[in-house]
DNA sequence: TGATAAACAAAAATCATTTTCATTTAGAAT
DNA sequence: ATTCTAAATGAAAATGATTTTTGTTTATCA
């Protein structure tokens, strides 16, 4: 499954290193959202050298090319999880154990048609994010 | 109606300052959302000794107490602009002219079933926000 | 008027994120 | 295999939004 991610860095002219392997490794083992500083802890202790700003940056490329998206949170911090799913749609993220799961769901006529209704205005995109206790951290 | 904040601000005690005055109003006539920065400029103009700081702290407050509201942007800045609705409700943003509309409008009980069905998950909060032309800026 | 709790300005601190630049590396071409 | 070149990286510094601190001022109430 890396090497699908690996086939799209290399149509993106973004060359296969060790430390984007990782980080994309990572990203799939756990399906929760991660901040930069986060993911730099833990590749601290697979790489000698590694800097914050080489985190910053690939996340940042990851997202350009598709392959993670990022999550808006009241603290004003970038988080990002993997997520290479085109289609519309959007996501549950767990309060407890912070996995995000896509939902496929967009109600998105019935929201237009009633901006439409209420303020005569044209809605053209919509940001719709979901929170709660995953299936797990429900029943634990 | 400025009246109708400053008695929310005394039940809150907070006092009833010229700078918090001059945040109100300045919200009031125009109802776009804005950032402390683009604020401050505006008051830098009325007061001669006016802090950022301050203007931080106040729209805070404001938040605090229900009478303002901040939305999300992918810039990860803050913006805030007035609205006192306690109601559950929705904005619409005007890309164009950064006016700020309440959208009567919840369908928090059809998504938590879609979520139930689809994740086992429950659901208990979401943040909808809906961006496109308003009324004026459409027709111009 | 005074008293006092809250508000404020100014400056500095904080902290996430980005830029710069010199060095290293991946991957294609030889 | 070796060379070449664009891309990737580390380290350090810069940036820029937001917050804290501290000493002074102001709003409100007795």
């Amino acid at each position: 499954m890396i090497d699908k991610f690996i086939e799209i860095l290399r149509e993106h002219n973004l060359k296969k290193t060790p430390k984007r392997i990782a980080i994309l490794q990572l990203l799939e083992s756990q399906s929760t959202y991660i901040s930069p500083l986060e993911l730099w802890d833990i590749l601290k202790q697979q790489f000698t050298r590694i800097g914050l700003p080489t985190v910053y940056r690939i996340l940042q490329q990851f997202q350009e090319i598709g392959i993670v998206a990022s999550i808006q949170k009241e603290d004003n911090q970038l988080y990002y999880f993997l997520c290479s799913t085109q289609q519309d749609h959007h996501h549950f993220i767990c309060r407890k154990c912070h996995k995000v799961s896509c939902v496929e769901y967009c109600d998105f006529d019935t929201i237009k048609q009633l901006v439409e209704n209420q303020l005569q205005s044209k809605a053209e995109t919509h940001f719709l994010q979901i929170e709660g206790l995953c299936k797990e951290c429900r029943d634990s």
